[in-house]
DNA sequence: AATTAGTAAGTAAACTTTACTAACCTACAA
DNA sequence: TTGTAGGTTAGTAAAGTTTACTTACTAATT
């Protein structure tokens, strides 16, 4: 529990002014006092100083009320103070944005993975942040600090990637090499808690309490909020949902469709579902190209795709019945075949689980997990503010 | 967010000074001093005024360090300063029980539901309870209020029971016939919430964080606290383990054991093993009485309870794919049987789980609902202290 | 003599209350 | 139409309150 003294209140009050004026966007001393029940010279003081740390800026009078008075001086969140740089780590592309402090990714970059993994992938990341930079005319003081999203086990408190296959890393230190490469504060989590954390700040979570995103891709995997928090797990694995069992049977049987790999994601992944297919019709096929043929009315693959989405449906159903989340998000390779997945998890759901759940899409393009990882970032930084 | 000011400081202070105490049952004002890095004259002021409430007790000297010094003054916590009942209504009997702040069971008392229900059980309770008081010596100025455990699905806001098969209540406004029979402060929840909050106070659960409850009886229900606070979910149904589809091609044939019932507790509780067993062998068999014939190694009984309890531990290994916590404890009715539930449950994990988790049996008897009362009463009472 | 426990007196930092000035609107009379 | 009185709101200044901290002390012990 926080010890409390002078300088804890103060700073608790400033971080309740600065919500106040986040959430109204402009906003007066007076109405800030009235809607925190604090004084007005209270208020006066605080405002002050956060003028002084170009925190808020004064953004010219409102209008008098109706009864009279004095015109009231406007007070505007600064976001533009600070800027964020995250970085989305894929195993195809490396994503990277520098976002003000209301999430508005202000430059975007990309480049592909594997062709600077093995020698200068940091130098590449270094380049192109100097050049986002350099186009938003900023310089390090500016930058509060990296947040950084990885596709595979990570230990965030050692700042390890313990194992992400698709960057063949093992026990990778990767807060080492990005503080190396930048010298500023770093935070990095896996993919999945970078994207309900991404979600939770400025996408279609937004103000949702008790949230879970679902990524189906090569895996699948999720990632929970509980009353607003991420909820990482005793030994940071919580929301393996790709290792639920929803089938006995089946299960007593069933073969990892890769090394390491849980039950579900073996049965209902995409590459389960393009294994599947590829073995039912004797041809290399992908994911996508078995939804397509799906479309077409392809009776193998509607075979298989039905019964991995059945299996899919059951997991997220029984999330439900144990969560009783607000608002389940799905991302990761599922955009072409959203309706689909969403049809047939409300089908099952409306059967098994004890209550219903918004299930939706993610509201994010290709820059989730730059917005994502500056929410990481924002989460763990011992800032005046907090989102 | 909470607002900042000079009360709130002293408010959090004394609290923290308070669970120093309770942690270290007896300490000194220094001592205090230096772990809670606050000033020794704070504590001093502090600790008088917790004095004069009566939540600390001095208790003579101890003894002076090696190095020579004044002797230290020992305060304890003053468990004894107030009490709490707690009332744990279930379908058989109702338990009642008065504890100190200590959680520990001063009085208790039990009766029979049914024979009350229709007519007195509100009289019942209080006669009950007035004879606790009598037994302890103590009027209603030392209480502090009432906790209660209820066997059905209760909104603790309204403080309503919207339904409880077991006694036969809808819609029964259970916390305003407790005001009215008691006139004390009320805090009422379902049973699995009760245990759980019981187990992390007091029991098997004490100083962890994340833990599940799993009650297996009639049905198979379970509560979940994460980062030490109880979670209730969005629409307080977070913890339906009981909905849990384990069997994707079973699920579509499955009927309810009971009306409302999920397909877990549909094959694997008590009911469905006493109904399986009953059909199986033409005659009427308890649960009970199935594990009996297990242990003489009766192949019927053996074949539903190996079925039954497979759904069962792949239930639970789901729960810990999902939740990660750092211990899962097994209660209900499972005590006879908990050896043969727990190899079950740590074989099934150990396969599919992606870490294990330790599981254990409840460390409770028949007060664990009254322990459990009094903890969620201690949980949502505004006082002074937390626990 | 050194060390530890606890208290007293005065100071610093945060908030509040009260009282003020500045700026504005409405109503009404000239 | 214009001017003014009266009332209202925004923001600030000064004094007071509460809490914790610092410094300096006494008491008790090795």
């Amino acid at each position: 529990m926080q010890k409390g003294n002078a300088a804890y209140i103060k700073t608790m009050n400033k971080r309740l002014i600065l919500k106040c004026v986040m959430e109204e966007d402009a906003i007066s001393r007076a109405a800030i006092a009235k809607k925190l029940s604090l004084s007005k010279p209270t208020i006066s003081t605080l405002v002050n100083d956060l003028l002084e740390d170009q925190w808020l800026i004064e953004t010219g009078n409102g209008s008098a009320s109706r009864e009279g008075g004095r015109k009231p001086v406007n007070l505007t969140f600064n976001a533009k103070r600070s800027y964020i740089v995250g970085i989305d780590i894929g195993g195809t592309n490396v994503g990277m944005g520098i976002t003000d402090l209301n999430g508005h990714v202000c430059a975007f970059r990309e480049f592909p993975t594997q062709q600077h993994l093995e020698h200068n992938l940091f130098e590449e990341m270094k380049r192109n942040v100097d050049s986002m930079k350099d186009q938003l005319r900023i310089d390090d003081t500016k930058i509060l600090g990296i947040g950084a999203g990885i596709p595979g086990v990570t230990n965030i408190k050692e700042g390890i990637v313990v194992e992400a296959p698709a960057l063949k890393w093992k026990r990778f230190p990767i807060v080492a090499e990005l503080e190396k490469t930048f010298q500023l504060p770093i935070h990095v989590d896996n993919d999945v808690n970078i994207n309900v954390l991404g979600e939770h700040w400025m996408g279609i979570g937004k103000n949702k309490e008790n949230l879970v995103y679902v990524a189906i891709g090569t895996g699948v995997g999720s990632g929970i909020m509980i009353n607003g928090n991420l909820y990482r797990g005793t030994n940071y694995s919580a929301g393996e949902i790709g290792y639920l069992v929803t089938d006995k049977e089946y299960a007593k049987a069933y073969h990892p469709v890769h090394k390491g790999y849980g039950f579900l994601e073996s049965v209902s992944s995409g590459s389960s579902i393009s294994m599947q297919i590829t073995k039912k019709l004797g041809k290399e096929l992908s994911a996508k190209q078995a939804f397509e043929l799906y479309n077409e009315g392809d009776e193998a693959a509607v075979e298989v795709i039905d019964q991995a989405l059945e299996h899919l449906a059951i997991g997220i159903s029984n999330y439900v019945s144990l969560f009783d989340p607000e608002i389940i998000i799905l991302g990761g390779g599922v955009s072409g075949s959203f309706s689909l997945i969403h049809k047939k998890v409300m089908d099952i759901m409306n059967r098994y689980a004890p209550q219903q759940c918004e299930v939706v899409r993610t509201s994010f393009g290709k820059e989730a997990g730059v917005i994502g990882s500056v929410a990481l970032f924002l989460n763990e930084f011992e800032g005046l503010f907090e989102i």
